[in-house]
DNA sequence: TTTGCAAACTAACAATCGTTAGTTAGTACA
DNA sequence: TGTACTAACTAACGATTGTTAGTTTGCAAA
């Protein structure tokens, strides 16, 4: 692993654990073994850390939902395939996903303008299997953009407490959320 | 509406909108029209203004859920009932329940502890109303606590796109978030 | 052996932060 | 009128922040 690689693996560390203001560049130092404007040997500001993690998960995550409507079929598989995709992105960095759902915010004003459009889009396309998914006659004729959110959220709760250590594989979680997403609790 | 009342409520506007690191009390202040050294005659700390949020929500939540336990019989009634008083309470101030999600991680070590301590008993007493779920055969025979944090998640998703203005009451949201989460978005 | 570069260092800057100290103006009440 | 209190003010402190400038060290290639 070089250096660079390092500090951003450290910074994910920290800013999982005390947020994006509580990683400071002396505290990502000292963790690391260094002083703070070493740093800046390798990397170009503070920001640009925050950026690479959320711009880089925003991109796999439209990757995923493109391949989704490239290949399958009916919505229902459309969705099972996108929610296994959506876990698997969560799960192969669990603490670059919990700052992408947590410190996304704090990217400076541009840039905060490109990552909301961008989630927006991925929102978008997911709605589009949802509506498919009405019309197909699968799924029960609900507000589309409230179900998406709704989706997500579920989806996306994931980073607050999956272990890799623990017991479920991605994939396990994935079916498990799947089908609390599509069945939903109750028996029938 | 006293000064300190209006201390909070711009106080809980700037949270909302920058996070609680971009909340100053020369902010604060600036938007109120003092200064900010004026603002410590009405609370003693920036971190009063998170705690009374979080404590105050908190506790809100902890009395729903003890009001569901007592009155309502089976587990689908509870559940609903819950999904009612938790979304009627993210909804009665949705600047302080987005401070509520987003920022209660900078509460400080000891309150941040009792903080989440309160959160996960929360958390455990829905579990038990799942659990009676399973047990009376009305719900599937899901992971408890998968479920339930899986569930929380949605009804929070709330904050995120709710709006007074829109054509959803509350009540109407709990409708709608109540079945996605019995009944799923598949038909039968 | 010399040169060049990567990567560390020390020192420090400018800005911003929450907060305190000390003071002042206005107002209600004795 | 005198007193006490509320709520504002100005000035400033000490700490912390991200970052820059300038320098040093070690190593690899010529």
């Amino acid at each position: 692993m070089t250096r660079k690689e390092e500090i951003r693996h450290k910074a994910l560390e920290i800013m999982k654990k005390h947020g994006f203001n509580g990683l400071t560049m002396r505290l990502l130092a000292k963790e690391i073994g260094i002083e703070a404007p070493s740093i800046y040997n390798h990397i170009a500001s503070k920001d640009e850390l925050l950026e690479i993690v959320c711009f880089d998960l925003a991109s796999r995550f439209e990757s995923a939902v493109l391949e989704v409507n490239d290949i399958y079929f009916n919505a229902p598989e459309k969705l099972f395939m996108l929610v296994k995709l959506h876990i698997e992105i969560l799960c192969d960095d669990l603490n670059a996903s919990s700052v992408f759902m947590h410190d996304w915010r704090y990217l400076k004003d541009l840039k905060k303008k490109v990552f909301i459009q961008q989630r927006n889009n991925y929102e978008l396309q997911i709605r589009e299997i949802i509506r498919l998914g009405i019309e197909e006659g699968f799924f029960n004729e609900v507000d589309t953009r409230f179900a998406t959110i709704t989706l997500l959220s579920s989806l996306n709760s994931v980073v607050e407490w999956y272990k890799p250590s623990g017991a479920l594989s991605p994939e396990q979680v994935a079916v498990q959320l799947n089908q609390f997403v599509q069945t939903g609790l109750r028996k029938h």
